[in-house]
DNA sequence: CGCATTTGACCCGCGC
DNA sequence: GCGCGGGTCAAATGCG
C-alpha cells in the first residue's frame, strides 16, 4: 500500500510541501485562489481546470468528480517527485436525494428542533440534526501545509473518535459572530503525517483581510507551544511557523535581502489594502475555496520569480 | 480585561 | 426504546 492508498476515493487537487520562507510566508497571508502545483511551467499552472475549486455548487461538483478523477490525478502527482500530497474531495452526503427534497428535509428538521437556545450558536445547534446533509469539503495536508487558511477559527471542542488514536478537534469561524463556518481537524490514523480536514458550511462573510487575520496572533502562537506536545497541532498557528522560519538552503544575505523586500512590500500592501479588500469580496462571492499551498524549498528562484506568479494567480482569480 | 483553549456535560441522530 | 458516537455548549482556566 503506498502512501496514498487511503485516499483511493479521494479528489486529489494540488500539492507540494516543504518549508516556508517568511517573505512567500506573508505573501501567502493573502493567496492566490487557486490551486496551485508549483513545480509546473507557469503556463502549465493555469492550463488546469481542476485547480479550481467551487464549493457553492455541490451537485455540479459531482459531474467534474468522477470516479477516475482521483486516479488519473493519484498517476499525475506521484510522478513528480518533489511533491507531497494534499487531497480535496466534497462530499455528496445524501447522494440518493435530490437538494430540493434536502432543503425540504433541512426545513423540517429545523422547524422541528426544540428553540431552546437563542443565540447564534443555537443556529449551529439545530443544524446538528441535518450534519449529513450540509456541504463539507474535506482535504488531506500535510502537517507542514496547514498554514495557509486564512480564516480565523477558534476552537470549540475537542472528541476522541472511534477508531482512531487521535482526538478530532473542532474549529468555528471567528472572524464574524454568526458565521456557521466549521472546520474540523484530525490526524490520519494511517498517515499520522496526514491531517484530514473538514470544512463544514460556508462563510456568510468574505475572507477576512491579513490585518484582520493577524488579530490574535500572539495569543495563537502561545497555544501552539502546548499543542506541540499533543498530536494535534493548532490550525491557526502553523502559518506563524511558517513566518518563523526560511529554508536552509538560503543563505543569510537572501534571507536578509527578502526581508527587505518583504517589508517594503508590506507597506505597499497596506496602501492596496482597499483593492485587496474588493479582490477578496469578489472572490469570497464566487465561492471559491481557497486553496493550500504548500511551498518546495527549490521553487521560485528569485522573489521576483515569486511575486510574478502572484500577480498572474491574482488576476486569473479574479476572473473566475 | 478580553480573548483564546480546555474539557466534561449535554444533545441529537442513527443503528439495533 | 436504548446505547453509542459525533457534534456542540459553556464554565473554568490560561495568557498577554
Amino acid at each position: 500500500m503506498g502512501e496514498f492508498a487511503f485516499m483511493e476515493d479521494w479528489d486529489l487537487r494540488a500539492v507540494v510541501s516543504g518549508s516556508t520562507t517568511e517573505a512567500f510566508a506573508n505573501i501567502v497571508n493573502n493567496p492566490p485562489s487557486l490551486f496551485t502545483p508549483l513545480n509546473l511551467e507557469r503556463d502549465e499552472l493555469f492550463s488546469f481546470p481542476e485547480i479550481f475549486e467551487s464549493t457553492t455548487d455541490f451537485y455540479r461538483q459531482e459531474e467534474i468528480y468522477d470516479p477516475l478523477y482521483p486516479v488519473l490525478h493519484q498517476q499525475s502527482l506521484s510522478t513528480q517527485s518533489n511533491l507531497s500530497v494534499i487531497s480535496s474531495m466534497s462530499i455528496p452526503i445524501c447522494e440518493d436525494e435530490e437538494p430540493e427534497k434536502l432543503q425540504k428535509k433541512h426545513s423540517l428538521s429545523e422547524s422541528a428542533t426544540p428553540a431552546s437556545r437563542s443565540d447564534d450558536a443555537s443556529v449551529a445547534a439545530k443544524s446538528k440534526g441535518r450534519k449529513n446533509q450540509q456541504k463539507r469539503v474535506v482535504k488531506h495536508v500535510k502537517s507542514d501545509g496547514l498554514s495557509s487558511d486564512m480564516w480565523a477559527w477558534r476552537k470549540y471542542g475537542q472528541k476522541p473518535i472511534k477508531g482512531s488514536p487521535y482526538p478530532r478537534s473542532y474549529y468555528r469561524c471567528s472572524s464574524l459572530k454568526g458565521c456557521l463556518a466549521r472546520k474540523q481537524v484530525e490526524r490520519s490514523s494511517t498517515d499520522p503525517s496526514v491531517f484530514i480536514i473538514t470544512y463544514t458550511a460556508e462563510h456568510s462573510h468574505a475572507q477576512p483581510t491579513r490585518r484582520n487575520s493577524l488579530a490574535g496572533r500572539t495569543r495563537i502562537k502561545s497555544s501552539l507551544a502546548k499543542q506541540a506536545a499533543t498530536n494535534e497541532p493548532n490550525m491557526s498557528t502553523i502559518e506563524d511557523k511558517c513566518l518563523d522560519t526560511v529554508p536552509s538552503s538560503m543563505a543569510s544575505t537572501d534571507q536578509d535581502e527578502l526581508l527587505r523586500d518583504v517589508k517594503i512590500k508590506n507597506e505597499e500592501e497596506d496602501e492596496e489594502e482597499e483593492e485587496e479588500d474588493q479582490v477578496l469580496e469578489d472572490i469570497g462571492s464566487n465561492e471559491i475555496v481557497m486553496p493550500d499551498i504548500i511551498f518546495s524549498d527549490d521553487l521560485f528562484p528569485s522573489l521576483e520569480d515569486f511575486e510574478q506568479l502572484l500577480l498572474d494567480h491574482h488576476s486569473a482569480a479574479t476572473v473566475v
